[in-house]
DNA sequence: TTCTTTGTTCCGGA
DNA sequence: GTCCGGAACAAAGA
């Protein structure tokens, strides 16, 4: 579930607690992530110190003297704080109150700050990877990726110019990460509602107009989102056990029978499947 | 037991 | 060669 906006947050949050921290030692419970992690993992990283925490895509970044360790929360992926001297109440906080289960708690990662990073994930979908002596675009999974939302080369321009020869439909192409890098389903559907354009449109055949407004919604509902504290589906809390709010402000992801929330419009949410992906629109005003 | 959920990769048809 | 959709994959909860 997490989005751009969520691993953004979880980024900002974890930069503030742990940048310059050292990692004294490593505890893996669980190697079988979405990669297995392999023996040498904890004994290439221990001594290493965190200089930067970066993000690309859905994609978070830790930054050390050589290496780099690439890590992506998968669906149900955290990465929690944990406070090493107020152990038990952070425990109980984060793991009941906000129900999450030690048992999916995978690795941690021991600071020198008295704090540990936990990566807990009920799913297994997320990992990590470690990279040596290699520039962050040269990274396999970071290659490929297509311009980040907030880039200023992200305009009518660049929109026209991908979609001149492809014939998908506008959702399809919003999902694609070579196009745009960091959408997922949920802001997918959101930005096209906000948008009033139906997730069937075939992409080369938007106005000049439509994808104008497209493009601006597509970053000022990012910005938003991440003011609010980043999208929270119940599965997503920051690294600090603190709630997103930014699930209450949907407008139509998972609305299905739902009036639409335009004053002007009142028409039925409708949901519908495009890729095996759910697509919730508004039947009367995405047009 | 089956369905749904996610992002990513891989593959085959067009 | 390129584009595009579908399948597979990971795991678990309903």
């Amino acid at each position: 579930m997490p989005e751009l906006p969520e691993i953004e947050i979880v980024r900002r949050s974890l930069f503030k607690m742990v940048n310059k921290a050292k990692i004294t030692n490593i505890k893996i419970n669980n190697k079988n992530l979405r990669y297995k992690i392999p023996h040498r993992f904890s004994k290439q990283l221990i001594g290493e110190k965190i200089l930067d925490i970066s993000r690309r895509s859905k994609y978070l970044i830790f930054h050390f003297k050589k290496k780099k360790l690439l890590s992506h929360l998968g669906m149900s992926g955290k990465l929690l704080l944990f406070k090493e001297k107020s152990n038990t109440l952070l425990r109980t906080s984060f793991y009941y109150d906000l129900n999450i289960l030690p048992q999916h708690n995978h690795i941690y990662f021991f600071l020198n700050n008295n704090l540990t990073i936990i990566y807990n994930d009920v799913r297994r979908f997320g990992f990590f990877k470690i990279f040596n002596n290699i520039e962050l675009n040269q990274i396999p999974f970071l290659k490929k990726l297509g311009l980040e939302p907030f880039n200023k080369k992200f305009h009518l321009e660049y929109f026209k110019n991908f979609v001149k020869s492809r014939k998908k439909n506008i959702k399809n192409l919003l999902m694609d990460q070579t196009f745009v890098s960091g959408l997922g389903n949920i802001y997918v559907n959101e930005a096209l509602f906000i948008s009033k354009i139906h997730p069937l449109r075939k992409c080369n055949n938007l106005k000049k107009k439509e994808i104008i407004i497209l493009i601006s919604n597509i970053k000022k509902i990012l910005r938003d989102s991440i003011s609010k504290g980043g999208s929270s589906i119940k599965d997503f809390i920051n690294s600090r056990g603190k709630s997103g709010n930014f699930q209450q402000y949907f407008r139509v992801y998972d609305k299905e029978n739902k009036n639409c929330s335009r004053n002007s419009c009142r028409g039925l949410i409708k949901k519908i499947w495009i890729s095996k992906r759910s697509s919730f629109y508004c039947s009367n005003c995405q047009k």
